[in-house]
DNA sequence: ATGAAAGCGCTAACAG
DNA sequence: CTGTTAGCGCTTTCAT
């Protein structure tokens, strides 16, 4: 039997409880939403006939006049990625505690994926919360022309947002290699519609240079474990003693790569990942990584689009060294 | 600024296009979402307009008068636990697959809160995928009596849901770990108002009864991995040498407690999970666990919910053999 | 402080 | 095949 189709029973309404009250429905209404506006007595009253009858606002009939539902949606390159699970965890927290809820919409690293559900939930939703989203800025302007949005580590002219001190972080990895005496370091870059790639990419190798480091890089991979395998034989081929990972995923995988080939880690070669997510400090060995701002950045998301700007839109990351860094060869 | 409030830039209706097509609204409408109701010509004539008007249909307005979103709500009793990310990601494809998207709410393993989320929800979706509801049974049913779900691991009265094959995969740990000459095991128990956690205890007591071994339960410990320390300390205490933990979160906790101890796994003590989540083939040692149908569940939920019965509502589950598990002392 | 009435944008009778 | 009209449930002027 299909649960969605057919009328469903019938609610108790507006009408109902003003009838039952006695009152006429703008005094009920009143008395339900805009109390101060209406006799004590006289709400006290709507208030206890509108329980005893049950009465539950209809929230699509709320959100017709006003244009609002408190429904924000949250768009998100990839679900499967843990690292997204906190920045999802975050928002879903922050928005809950305004009353609001999250509509989620997977684009599966699929720009056009991404502009669709822009689409189908535009006239839907109170506003957008955007995960690095991938879709070109000016088709991304287009869609959001008239609706608020706020955006996670991607600048967009016009748009809010909050992005990750990734320059910190790059800078932190570095020295701690040369500290390590690594003296060629190579980045396995992520995908290629992500801005924190390209960051990453710029700033590691502007860092590797004020070192004195040789820098290389490889890519572009897909931000997932099985880009493991391929990833560690480009960083491999070269020469570098360090490999750095667009991500705790690639990193993860890269991991399990070398200990497939034999290779010691971080004897012969150091691996770094970025996201600090779940797996990270036990898998073997524990990962050198850096900390993101998820869940931090999932409540700014919820600020910034409902109007309560954060203190800094650069948000913290640092470096947390484990096992799977050490000594150059 | 606050981009929730002030009046949005009012958007192109059907008005607009039915006027400057020269047509009526109720013929607009129907070239634009029941075509064949109406000449090919106008047809076209309209969606052209349309087109070039930019105009994109109110799904609010769609929704009042048929009452359907075409949202439905994913109620789940903690975000954080990589399992239900598989949950999650399987509900979402299904449900994008179908034209519909998800709600997120988080019940915080809060019965109370679980119910809130029904009721804020109610009156704006489609209907409600409940995974592992927490709720008292009686209050569930009270507030679903109107509206469409379908619920994961947890057989409730009247309402249509799928649950993971809890006892083939009980019986296939006992038996691996009588094979392996365990005599003695224990369960680490998890959440009380968890369905599954009752399902898991009472097979493994009963398989165990039937391969004569002896039977020890602790608990109830929450489902994080925090939880692994108390667990593993409970679990130690009964004199077992096999630790069956209620979830993948606390037997990777169990296992870095261990760790700690000095206490060997798996020559002196073996450790079971369960649901197969990220990390647990590269924990340390690599985790035995039984594999969770949490994807296809997401999607038998959406299809349970939209009328399309599954054909098994008992979902397959599995024992992965991997390093934590092994020889009794 | 309260009531009457209009309107949010769309769909679905009901006519023609 | 197309136009007219009512109505989904609620909020909100505008009167009183």
């Amino acid at each position: 039997m299909d649960h969605t189709d057919g009328p469903r029973p019938r609610a108790v309404t507006i009408y109902d409880v003003a009838r039952e009250a006695g009152v006429a429905t703008s005094t009920a209404s009143r008395a339900l939403s805009n109390p101060g506006r209406v006799s004590e007595r006289t709400r006290a009253h709507v208030v206890a006939v509108a329980e005893r009858l049950g009465y539950v606002p209809n929230r699509i009939a709320q959100a017709l006049p006003s244009g609002r539902t408190g429904l924000f949606a949250l768009v998100i390159p990839d679900i499967t990625n843990p690292h997204h699970v906190g920045l999802i965890r975050g928002a879903e927290a922050q928005a809950a505690a305004a009353g609001h809820s999250l509509v989620l919409a997977d684009s599966q690293e699929d720009a056009a994926v991404e502009l669709a559900h822009l689409r189908r939930l535009a006239s839907f939703v109170d506003g957008f919360l955007l995960v690095s989203p991938r879709a070109p800025a000016d088709e991304l302007a287009a869609l959001l022309h008239r609706h608020p949005a706020a955006v996670f580590n991607r600048p967009l002219a016009g748009l809010p947002g909050v992005v990750t001190d990734i320059d910190a972080a790059s800078a932190q990895v570095v020295r701690h290699l040369a500290e390590r005496g690594h003296r060629r370091i190579a980045y396995l870059r992520g995908p290629d519609t992500s801005w924190a790639d390209g960051e990453r990419h710029r700033t590691l190798a502007a860092h590797a240079a004020e070192h004195g480091l040789e820098f290389a890089a490889t890519g572009h991979h897909p931000a997932v474990l099985d880009s493991g395998a391929p990833a560690a034989e480009a960083g491999l081929a070269t020469g570098a003693t360090a490999l750095i990972a667009f991500n705790d995923l690639i990193a993860i995988g890269v991991l399990q790569h070398l200990e497939r080939l034999g290779i010691d880690v971080p004897g012969r070669v150091a691996v770094v990942g970025a996201d600090d997510v779940f797996g990270a400090s036990f898998c073997h060995p524990p990962l050198t990584t850096v900390t993101s701002p998820a869940e931090l950045a999932g409540r700014a998301l919820v600020d910034l689009v409902t109007g309560t700007a954060p203190d800094d839109p650069v948000l913290p990351s640092e470096l947390v060294v484990r096992g799977s860094t050490g000594p150059a060869r």
